[in-house]
DNA sequence: CGTTTTATTGATACTTGATATCAATTAGGA
DNA sequence: TCCTAATTGATATCAAGTATCAATAAAACG
């Protein structure tokens, strides 16, 4: 979460689209737009909610579209819907608040060397991983988010 | 089936559900055989497949008491529904192959230590962490598991 | 610019996974 | 055995997400 380094590869939402040769229209427009406003994670319900302008199948296809890309992260969430957050960083794995739901995304060299190292554990070849850590968040810990 | 080497700390099913304080009826002693017998993962919905004796509803009652009790873990799968498996040991994480979608768990010590030494990297307070590695498995690699 | 072509949209219906309801049944203790 | 509370399961309902397809809008063409 620190930026001493250069500037992450945020992948363009409207790019992303582009590249994949989809048209721009304003349906679309309109999706992109409210993601990257507020930089949280989301799900697709709320986008409904939040742009009842927009059909739901166009928001879920544009949703499905982006996750394909690699724009957005889909992360699976135990007991509802997949939450969905802009990939900024190439691989990484995420924190999620266990009280507000508050996603954050991170790397760590560490993590990476030991799972790559896992190999000689594990029958089978590795084609990948997925890691999520559970946290309560320093908001939540400061009690500023406590009406419910 | 094979348990030659010593067996682990598995938890029995039907103890679990005893020491919830959960009578011991024969709908539920069919679905708690049916997990046991192929010590594979399962879906809910292939529960209900096999048991057509035993209503929807009770399968996945009998299902979230387990999960509750601990005896089973839940893992989620992106676009499907959860898996469950029996959960042989008390901390661990799953291999997913990525072919044949079989269901592993490990354990691995320097995972857990890395996980802990995060605290530092991380904002807020580290209450859990989930991890899946995705594999192909020995079987799918020799070519045995043709058949789809 | 207007025309043509093709992708996109979104209301609707549907699918799937899972839960709520509640009368009938059953387990287990007195 | 009888009593009572827990359990069951058919059914309805909910929730997330997809398929359909006529109407619409974007880009390409001239
Ligand atoms: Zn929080
Ligand atoms: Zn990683
Ligand atoms: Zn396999
Ligand atoms: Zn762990």
């Amino acid at each position: 979460m620190t930026s001493d380094t250069a500037n992450p590869i945020e992948i363009d939402l409207f790019t992303a689209l582009e590249d994949k040769g989809l048209r721009k229209t304003s349906a679309r427009s309109a999706v992109l737009t409210r993601i990257e406003s507020a930089n949280d994670a989301f799900t697709a319900e709320q986008l409904c909610r939040d742009l009842p302008e927009v059909g739901r199948a166009t928001v879920y296809r544009t949703i499905r579209h982006l996750v394909d890309a690699g724009a957005l992260c889909k992360l699976p969430i135990l007991d509802g819907a997949p939450m969905y957050s802009i990939a900024r960083v190439e691989h990484h794995h995420h924190t999620i608040c266990s009280k507000c739901g508050a996603v954050g995304e991170f790397r760590h060299s560490t993590v990476e060397r030991v799972m790559r190292s896992l190999g000689k554990e594990i029958d089978g070849e590795i084609v990948g991983h997925r890691m999520e850590i559970f946290i309560i968040c320093n908001q939540c810990l400061s009690g500023a988010n406590d009406g419910g």
